[in-house]
DNA sequence: TTCTTGACCTAGAGTTACTCAAGGCCGGTA
DNA sequence: TACCGGCCTTGAGTAACTCTAGGTCAAGAA
């Protein structure tokens, strides 16, 4: 398929989609007779993955290893896991940072409605 | 006190502190005879609040346009709580988000383990 | 067949939100 | 008096997009 239906499926814009792929984040991108890219359904789900980290915070170098690594086929496999499994704490501690926000927030809203009285 | 306790305290790095005074997002600072700044602890509760927006994804433009009606005083109260509801909104897409990225992680661990064996 | 439209392409500039580095001042201690 | 740490400003550097300009190409309308 081509790169605006990869987008609209993986969540990522066109623009940042090219710039994944320059940047070797996205491996084996094919191209048509027309020069234009081509996206499989691997490729897209590449992308939704990548969509889903970039979301939840993981900086791009790290994308860019996981990247590298998958090129380098299966005997990578356990580097890839722990690299998901890091991000997957991070998730964990990103859960706390919102609870700790709403409590902050919960405080500051209580003391507005005070002066609003 | 002094910026460095201020940073640590708030979360934020002296530097940060410095750049958001500039952009106008921390109103009141007042400075010594020496011309260093000196915060006082509701500068601080100030700074740790705008911590825990940008920990949470608040883009400056809105930390800006809250701090702006801080200044001008109580009766931007309404506006200010309408800000701080619609970022307890992000907080549960955030929340969801988490989830979400978390299944998609589940998913690619278990695949992973299959490979392992 | 020519014209137009729309999706795609690349290269490069612009933006956001920091973060770091250079060079300078100032108050306190050895 | 010489040094040191912490502060100051200004300006450059960085990350991760995002947008713009200028160009190609295929398909449908006139």
């Amino acid at each position: 398929m081509r790169i605006s239906e990869a987008a609209a499926r993986s969540g990522l814009n066109v623009d940042t989609i090219r710039y994944y792929e320059a940047e070797g984040l996205v491996p084996n991108v094919m191209r048509g007779s027309d020069g234009q890219r081509r996206f499989s359904p691997e490729n897209v789900d590449w992308l939704t993955l990548l969509f889903w980290l970039r979301e939840t915070g993981m900086p791009m170098k790290v994308m860019q290893r996981f990247a590298a690594l998958y090129a380098q086929g299966d005997e990578t496999i356990p580097d890839r896991k722990d690299i998901l499994l890091d991000h997957s704490r991070l998730l964990a501690k990103r859960r706390d940072d919102l609870d700790r926000c709403d409590e902050i927030l919960a405080r500051k809203l209580e003391i507005y409605e005070e002066y609003l009285w």
